[in-house]
DNA sequence: CGTCACTTTGATGCTGATCAAAAATGGTGG
DNA sequence: CCACCATTTTTGATCAGCATCAAAGTGACG
């Protein structure tokens, strides 16, 4: 990979701490690489080849079984995915696809394997995203089985707002029929529960939404940090 | 802790690697204790104070939001929970109660943590056993958004019933209820699940499941590695 | 043998899926 | 810049899955 991309990689926590010569020697094999909007990453049941780290643009990681496919999670800058995948030399549990121009970091597993066992300070930050993700999925799991779909896409909204430092709206960083499968619901339904969520101040234009009633739209969703909080 | 429970803690793959003073001086502050069944023995939002090991019995990891409860996880021996907590300092994301009579080994949190950056070998052990708990969750997820309550059914029989050595059927390890909630729906439809997979050769009395056609139940569930499979 | 919790069965209603089609949107080439 | 096309989104009608409520049946245990 290019030498001017590296002191941008070198500020990610994950390789922040670790020794120079060893971040160099990680760099030697790894590829920062473009991929246009769509592109199939990988697919579950492939061996974990690299590690992904999500640069710039955004991943979306699906499952699929029987003919149905649902996803599992959207992934932002700066964060890595099929983690577990790599650390444990096993096949991916999930597929992946770019969701719009991204930049993906693209590390070989064996070289993360071995560098582990080296690196004392790099393990201890592996440990930590991988805790990370874990809780991550723990709380998806816990959204989906404990609320409504209606209760799901507030909360989305809510968040999604927070995140982007707003506090009356949010811009949807992708289109509506993958928010649909992302919240685990289908188009339909879901432009069917933005017309409900009108009665509590939310007005759609297009990717825009607007809150006027952040107090009503609060009460409906309930947030909690056990679920909600960002951080892990 | 007695020390007559030491060997059979070592041999646990999270401590068999590690080097022996260290696995002393770990279960030095350790507790190896008995429960009756029912009892809560976390509840989400504490301060994770220790990593737990279910050693003999069974524990069940449960989630609540406004009011509601649903069972996230069943833990059997010898398996740990709530490490990602441990490791990152964090509140629980889950409550834990036990199953049955049953026997734990509760580590120091503090002590997990200070140890890791000890001893590489049991760091190694740590992300081997976490990126397990990762996946398995991951699994979880997939079952759930992907598959109907029937199928989810059939596909739990299925694993439990290999996971029992047997192919002809399974005794339940939970009672109805409980099962019910692990599975996402109500012990009312739970009932009606079963009564639908009568059609699949499978017959019910009390907690002793029997298969007599396992090859239609198969071609029901239609089981996956990426879903179904033990490993991790 | 009575009590209590679990389980089953039945009736009914809500949530969300499916099917169908219209409307809106966005990208493309003339 | 506009017309055209493909895709996304919305709207409407209907249906299936699952929850809820109610009540009866079953079993474990003091």
């Amino acid at each position: 990979m290019r030498t001017a991309d590296l002191p941008e990689v070198r500020q990610l926590s994950l390789f922040s701490d670790m020794d120079e010569a060893n971040f160099a020697e990680l760099m030697q094999g790894s590829f920062l690489q473009r991929f246009p909007p769509q592109v199939d990453l990988i697919h579950e049941g492939d061996p974990a080849d690299f590690l992904y780290i999500v640069i710039e643009g955004g991943v979306e990681l699906f499952g699929t079984w029987n003919g149905r496919e649902t996803t599992l999670e959207f992934v932002y800058p700066v964060a890595t995915f099929i983690l577990a995948a790599v650390l444990r030399d096993a096949e991916y549990l999930m597929s992946a696809r770019t969701l719009e121009k991204s930049r993906l970091l693209m590390v070989p597993a064996e070289l993360i394997r071995s560098m582990m066992d080296r690196d004392p300070a790099f393990a201890r930050s592996i440990v930590h995203e991988l805790s990370c993700r874990y809780r991550a999925v723990v709380k998806s799991l816990k959204d989906n089985k404990l609320r409504s779909s209606i209760e799901r896409l507030a909360n989305f909204l809510l968040r999604e707002s927070r995140h982007q430092d707003r506090h009356d709206g949010l811009l949807l960083q992708v289109d509506k029929k993958t928010l649909a499968q992302r919240l685990g619901m289908t188009p339909e339904n879901l432009s069917r529960a933005f017309g409900t969520l009108q009665e509590y101040g939310v007005t759609v234009d297009g990717r825009d939404i607007t809150f006027s009633d952040i107090k009503a739209l609060t009460i409906l969703a309930k947030p909690v940090a056990h679920i909600d909080d960002p951080d892990c």
